[in-house]
DNA sequence: CGCGCCATGTAATCCGTTACATGATTGA
DNA sequence: TCAATCATGTAACGGATTACATGGCGCG
């Protein structure tokens, strides 16, 4: 499902405008599904011209005038058919794994400091979800709770993945001499590990 | 990292070709940094032009001529250069939890066929993790080992999830109406059920 | 006989983010 | 006074997928 479906869902919750839609996509769906500015308005707009949308144009003082947008029957039709394709396989981009994985270019010590990042990262996005748990407990549908359980499950097992490798990787940087400070400009050379070139046919 | 780094980063591990570059990736990075030929082969040449990888073209008979690229001293230091940049977040994309969020719209029939479906993903790829785990076991960096069990912690902990949130739909539909064979096209009405809209400032 | 593997490459296209512009108000 | 909030919008740019072209070999 793309940003128009989504949008349209969000609006079966009531009605709202482009800004508050962000907000509240930020803070619901913000860990499986982003959207900026640039492409949440352009997109209401091409809603509006096919008829899924209705827009009233509210006049405020002393701050911008809002466009609230409401659903129509065609956008709701619309949804329900998007609801009805065939699910798309999800995507996942790390950039903290990619390095990770190229780790033995830069050492433990390196490592480490990713490590550590992943970490922060991982924590602040559970702290969002813990923030809103009892409004999700109150108001949320059972399957808003569904996703949002997901999302716990997800940073809680992948922080606790993340305390392992971390002590993997301090025994690794034991080994290579434990009081290494500032390890800086000297990477390690790979030492003939590498995954089998000539496997195939693995998926 | 990009592309380029990702790549460069493959060739430390040995010479490769464009293909080769891709059918490693897809079975040890695949799940958190995919990659199509229409950008790896770009990419490869773009590397060249840059000085960071050689090519040797190896003729063959009966097969296509392929190209083996190599990394060079140039590129190991870019690649290293990249290692240092700042991470940057994670982006992470599930078209199945958009639909599980607006399983309102569908009805726990829906919702039950959309886990279904994402149960066999999530099986077919933790198969893949599982197939090569000797490989991994004998010949990856412990980097990449670490990586790997990344991959493994985040198919088993959604499995397992997926368990529970699929008993959870099922006494859903229980209160449904147990037996409602085929409940096609009358989608749920929402019941008043929404995310506080007045909230703010949670992230 | 058709499909999948090998192997490379290009072009159209889509989708998105980033950066910018505008501008009043409120709080530190 | 500086930053953030509210609120919308556009243009430039980037990165990637998709679809296509080429073509011999081996398998069922």
């Amino acid at each position: 499902m793309d940003l128009k479906g989504v949008l349209l869902g969000f609006l079966t919750l009531g009605d709202q405008t482009g800004y508050e839609l962000k907000q509240l996509m930020e803070t619901s769906v913000g860990f499986f599904f982003g959207a900026s500015f640039g492409s949440i308005y352009p997109t209401l707009k091409a809603l509006e011209r096919e008829g899924s949308v209705t827009v009233t144009e509210v006049i405020q003082s002393g701050r911008p005038n809002k466009k609230v947008y409401s659903l129509t029957s065609a956008g709701r039709r619309y949804l329900l058919q998007q609801l009805e394709e065939p699910l798309k396989d999800e995507s996942f981009r790390s950039d903290f794994l990619i390095h990770l994985f190229f780790g033995h270019m830069k050492g433990p010590d390196a490592v480490l400091r990713w490590i550590e990042r992943d970490r922060a990262y991982r924590e602040a996005r559970l702290g969002v979800l813990k923030q809103i748990e009892p409004t999700v407990r109150r108001h949320a549908t059972p399957y808003q709770l569904l996703a949002w359980e997901f999302g716990v499950t997800y940073y809680e097992s992948t922080l606790s993945w993340l305390a392992q490798a971390e002590q993997q990787v301090r025994s690794l940087s034991g080994a290579d001499g434990t009081a290494a400070p500032g390890n800086h400009g000297s990477p390690d050379r790979p030492k003939g590990e590498r995954t089998d070139s000539k496997r195939r046919g693995m998926e």
